[in-house]
DNA sequence: TTGATTGTTCAGAAAGGACTGAATGATCAT
DNA sequence: ATGATCATTCAGTCCTTTCTGAACAATCAA
């Protein structure tokens, strides 16, 4: 392995932690986006060190961030996996995934409390949360209108315009 | 305790987890939030049953989030707080030093590597990276844009109208 | 100075997540 | 059907983070 490409599968390691993510999958994600031709797990385990089993979970919750990709090689009954190619579908995926995990079920929640016919209505602690569930509805559908565009770099594009970043 | 200030605190505390920040963290801020009056460290561990050195802990790192602040109460000796009251600044602010703790030290190190001189300079991987490179920091101006301005509401405000959302 | 009050730090205990490797499942060729 | 190949699952182990509580620091009143 050369050493630009270790020493960026490592730091991306590293920082894969802050990220939510853990230090596989942030490594098995650096490695294959680095990778000219589909890998196999096979491959992920001997080039990274790393036991089947948590590769074969780490590939399996990769996919489901959107990623990377399962592809099929002819003559092949491996499975093959390849990084999503555009970076910038690559950042929107993962911030839409974030936001599913993370914010949606607080929403979600908080929605949930106040729907409750239980609670006492007239204490000021409602109105608190009420005003805090108006925003986060607010955000929620500016997030939805970015994030669920499939045409992530154009959406991108039209944004560094119009804000003359 | 009314049972709805109990539940909140808790439905925000496991929801912190998956926001990145602890359990005592949330249950904290969730508290600090349904609190009319500025509330001292003291209250804080007697209401929420959790050690003082974690409080302290929590309060610090709350108010380094910029979600909390700390207000002196005439005539007493102990330091109180009170949640940063406008609910888009809060979530600014919470997204701007997630920015700023997760994706900034990602965008550095590739910066890092990429201009180091001892590495391999024919490699498609570090055509790869500067690419990546590219597209992050990109990204990076768009959000500064967006994070750095302090008037928050305003600039949602904006967005709404010329997006329609 | 002494004691009272309040805030911070940190070593060790407790809790929570990640990783391994063996067992199991699935699929294919013969 | 059998063996070969590859993927997945999960119980147990290991490692990291969080939390506690006691020690320490800082500040004030008397």
């Amino acid at each position: 392995m050369e050493k630009e490409r270790g020493q960026f599968i490592e730091t991306w390691g590293s920082l894969g932690v802050l990220w939510g993510i853990n230090r596989s999958m942030a490594r098995i994600h650096a490695f294959i986006m680095l990778c000219e031709d589909p890998v196999d797990l096979e491959t992920v385990c001997r080039r990274l060190r790393i036991s089947r089993g948590n590769a074969s979970m780490s590939l399996k919750e990769l996919r489901s961030w959107g990623v990377i990709h399962r592809v099929h090689m002819s003559g092949e009954r491996r499975d093959f996996y390849v990084a999503e190619p555009d970076n910038w579908k690559m950042i929107f995926k993962i911030a839409a995934q974030r936001k599913e995990r993370e914010f949606d079920p607080a929403l979600q929640a908080l929605q949930d409390l106040l729907g409750r016919a239980d609670l006492d209505s007239s204490s000021g602690v409602r109105a608190r949360l009420g005003e805090l569930e108006r925003t986060m509805t607010t955000f929620d559908r500016l997030a939805r209108k970015f994030l669920g565009n499939e045409q992530a770099s154009r959406i991108v594009v039209d944004m560094l315009k119009k804000f003359k970043v």
